[in-house]
DNA sequence: CCTACCGATCGGTAGG
DNA sequence: CCTACCGATCGGTAGG
């Protein structure tokens, strides 16, 4: 608060220390979606930005606190990325449309370099025990409750069959976007993510009333 | 073969090191499916074995050899607990749906306390490029190819409709069986897995050519 | 945000 | 298969 107007600053020291939070945090969930949060150490993070070890160490002072607020900051960047542009539609079967559209764009347009954030997070803390497997648990519960959600009011509107199981189909959904978030990113190729399109397509074609309904989940790949 | 019939021996000492080599790599395969490849350590292993760590090293001679070694025990165990059960069927469909079942029967039964092995290194190497990397693109290519061929003979036999695109389908089919593993392992409650049952089976039935086809993937689990 | 440290563990080697 | 080591790195602390 002393010298808010220094214009002679060198390069950083623009809002000290929250600038250096932001930036550990973005390094820390590039490196993490590529090589696992476990393997995400403070000292790999202060060699990428030029940080003495306990700089870094200082921000978070545990590991484990490292790890919740990449886990936190990588849920903005989902709810930015693909839950608003998602929901951004008409409610009801055009909205569950829309989201599986807006993860699969995600995952096209490399949002993370390791692909899916929370997908490299299931298949690493699936198994092993501790608070990140049961934060793991709860953020898996709340993504295919809100597929749960939206296909309740798709039936209630008519646009899906009476007869649709919510979970199943959310199961029949969810399926191809992880699929298609592991293999686009194994294969370097992100034209896999039309397989998950086209998956996605006759999913809900079979689940819907009847296939006259528009369905807007053509087959023109993002641009970007 | 000084002593061969030697009855006094303690404990191990059977088969010498040929033994001690198996016992490494059965821990080892366990302790990855459930952690990473990555996290599997020769020290890990030592202490979990009541060994030296230069003894497990001895072995192996480099971390690469170990994780090499550990890939190729855990493809006998698939070949052994998937592929053998999985298409010992009548070639075609039954053959595709033997396969899917067979999988699923193998997440189901736990036969990787991590749930499936291969799934694991999907999503740990799917971006870190490296040897493993490269293993792991042509392992899921075998995998994908061996369900687009056995697609292909079913389309032959008139028991999926022609116009069934066999890698579309291969993906498809693939989606359910891997989310399956994934869920089961994170709730785990082996239950998901019927959610992948459900799954195969409406793909498949929507892939044949008339659904008077008798489809043997009931809703049966398996016993164990 | 730094230097300077701590004990523990890593992959690996020497030598037996 | 062992003991005894090596340099590097880990998470974390002290003290500024």
């Amino acid at each position: 608060m002393a010298k808010p107007d220094d214009r002679t600053v060198r390069t950083r020291r623009r809002s000290d220390g929250a600038r250096t939070h932001e930036q550990i945090l973005a390094t820390a969930m590039e490196l993490a979606s590529v090589e696992g949060l476990g393997s995400l150490t403070i000292g790999r993070l202060a060699r990428e930005l030029d940080l003495s070890k306990s700089g870094v160490f200082a921000h978070f002072r545990s590991k484990a606190r490292l790890q919740q607020q990449t886990i936190e900051a990588a849920r903005e960047v989902f709810e930015r990325e693909v839950l608003e542009p998602g929901l951004d539609a008409p409610d009801g079967l055009a909205r569950l449309e829309s989201l599986c559209e807006a993860y699969l764009s995600y995952v096209e347009r490399g949002v993370f370099p390791g692909g899916c954030f929370f997908a490299q997070l299931l298949a690493e803390f699936d198994a092993p025990r501790g608070p990140i497997h049961d934060e793991v648990v709860e953020l898996q519960r709340g993504w295919l409750a809100l597929l749960e959600r939206l296909i309740g009011t798709a039936k209630e509107r008519g646009e899906l069959d009476s007869s649709v199981d919510a979970q199943q189909l959310a199961f029949d959904l969810y399926a191809p976007l992880e699929l298609a978030n592991y293999l686009s990113v194994l294969r370097r190729d992100p034209t896999v993510v039309e397989r998950g399109r086209t998956a996605i397509r006759a999913t809900l074609t079979s689940a819907g009333r009847r296939e006259g309904d528009r369905n807007r989940l053509g087959g023109r790949p993002t641009k970007e």
